[in-house]
DNA sequence: ATCATTCTGGTACGTTTGTACAAGTACGAT
DNA sequence: ATCGTACTTGTACAAACGTACCAGAATGAT
């Protein structure tokens, strides 16, 4: 506790991986340039390069908050299920709530396809993929709790690509049928 | 049939557009530009801004050839699914093929976001998306379709991301489920 | 107070980028 | 045969790129 006010390089080192995260959002990670980053920070172009050395190290931290942030997420999900009555109608909502927020939607398929071409990312992209899996398995068991995870991630993608609305009526039913009720 | 040997637009039209379908599969969106499409075409770089005046035009031109040949994957995966005794296990037969080309299944993936990201792109994706669930709505219901692309959409993502293989039979499970049986 | 260290911010470099263009070549119509 | 049009290709250029670097400011240890 030193009550800096000029100086803060941990709070650089975060504003630029939460700014490289917006960044990859928006334009994707292979358009996502040092210069674009350091704007978006409100920082000089000069602090990326000293806190990241190279730009795959600042793509990677960039991944790595947003892997963070889907931990919490996923931390949220896991206690809104624990004392729900209603699984499959719950999963909906949640899933219903989560592509409120399109950027972020859109954030969690590009860490899929950069883990896909590249392999240093995958133990990023298995928190989401393996996290979740992780949190159904209590209720569903484990084959039953991937196949919702794959379920929805395919159910997101539809609605991010075609960008309708999720079939919530739908959703809850081809829960139910997948947990065997 | 005017029997061209020296000169041939279409053909170099459809070579480049081949070509930056394949950058597109290597290197993503993003990092597709015209050298490297021209360089792997064999043509020179002034051959790719006279076909295709800017590079979101080259762009849409390889993602269009992308899904003219999933139309036609999809077109093979519907005779296939013609004469099945066994519906559940002859698509996870299918997937099972579909993904041993990793390449063409990123492909899939990097049209899907930018598809999400521009939404020009869309009547793109729809292709894949909507052509695999009406491929499957004879046989199970529009429902219970778009169920199982997601399911299957979701599973090729996690086998792509986690560098996985394929549950064979609890997809073949899991597709059951989904038709109610 | 001094010093070594760490952080800051601006500038600079060589490369790669998208796009433009001009000079030249082949071809269909006449 | 010739002529206009369509195609070809190499080159050019400004902008943006990743990265290196340096002079200086702030900091903690002494």
């Amino acid at each position: 506790m030193t009550g800096r006010r000029t100086r803060d390089p941990e709070a650089r080192r975060a504003a630029l991986a939460t700014a490289t995260m917006e960044v990859i959002a928006e334009n994707g990670v292979g358009r996502t340039t040092h210069r674009a980053v350091a704007a978006r920070a409100g920082l000089p172009l000069g602090a990326t390069t000293y806190y990241f050395p190279t730009l795959d190290d600042l793509i990677a931290a960039g991944l790595a908050h947003a892997t963070a942030m889907l931990r919490s997420c996923l931390d949220e999900w896991a206690e809104r299920l624990r004392g729900a009555p209603d699984l499959a109608a719950t999963l909906t909502e949640l899933t219903r709530e989560y592509l409120t927020d399109r950027q972020q939607v859109r954030l969690e398929y590009e860490l899929c396809l950069a883990a896909a071409r590249d392999a240093r990312l995958r133990p990023l992209a298995e928190v989401w993929m393996r996290g979740f899996t992780d949190v159904l398995e209590p209720y569903v068991g484990a084959a039953a709790g991937r196949d919702i995870c794959a379920l929805l991630d395919g159910l997101i993608l539809l609605t991010l690509t075609t960008g309708t609305d999720l079939d919530e009526p739908g959703l809850t039913a081809a829960i139910r049928r997948l947990t065997g009720g």
